[in-house]
DNA sequence: CTTGACTCTGTAGTGTACTACAGGGTGTAA
DNA sequence: TTACACCCTGTAGTACACTACAGAGTCAAG
């Protein structure tokens, strides 16, 4: 039976069909099987995997990241241990970027808080609070 | 009296030569006043202005939204309150992101819980567990 | 007055992640 | 059979935020 093509595929997740080829070119989804006229043929796992790709893009991971967390579950010559460590890995780079974010937070909350909500932006203490900090 | 050279300022400000002109061609930082030599001649206020550009940046502005937000500055019809808007939107893309990591750690703690360290990663339940979540 | 650090313009390259053709072939419904 | 939407490869362009030259001129110390 027949799976699904590029088109179908692109509609399902939500990505354009160029980026489809573009993440076959970059490893991140295997190359399908082909139908006889040469069209790619996409069996359902797809899906899974392209939306995979596209939750963890919005989590702040490069594609090149991303590609190393797919690898995980592929090679099966890695055993649980590998991916035990790399898990591990992954979540102090979350906690790492989570903290930062948090940090941007309580900047922009501070600033806002500051912000009474009126009066024009030559006395805006955000902008003004944003001058004033000191360098690196 | 001089201001001060280029270099100066780059080295004030911990941001390259090559920024700084690149900031100038995109508006983001003003033409400064030239010497007869034709080297670039900075008031003092620059050191701010590009202190502001990085700091909003480290906020996780992008140069156009920087942008924006020194030209609200110059404009007086505006008021804090859009400065305010700006900052909150900012902050609601920061718990999203936060929120989004937070899952995914989840998913990777859980991973990293049920590994024994020892079989194959095709029975490793991590991607399992980030698949199952409904993409957009 | 020479040396070396600095600056100028203009252009081109980097890396990331797409996005858009051009010029062809394929599939299907009227 | 003829539209017309869809797919193919390959290459090139976009946006962002720099970064790196080349080739020329400028400035200050010794």
């Amino acid at each position: 039976m027949n799976g699904m093509t590029i088109g179908k595929v692109a509609a399902r997740t939500g990505v354009g069909i160029e980026t489809i080829r573009f993440y076959e070119r970059q490893g991140l989804i295997a190359e399908p099987a082909r139908r006889p006229s040469g069209y790619r043929d996409y069996p359902p796992a797809v899906i899974e995997r392209i939306r995979f790709i596209k939750r963890a893009k919005e989590l702040g991971f490069s594609l090149r990241e991303i590609a190393d967390l797919l690898s995980l579950r592929v090679d099966t010559d890695r055993t649980c241990a590998d991916v035990y460590e790399r898990a591990t890995a992954k979540i102090n780079e979350i906690d790492e970027k989570v903290r930062e974010l948090e940090r941007m937070k309580g900047a922009l909350e501070f600033l806002a808080s500051t912000c009474s909500g009126t009066g024009p932006t030559g006395e805006c203490p955000f902008l003004e609070a944003l001058e004033q900090e000191n360098g690196p």
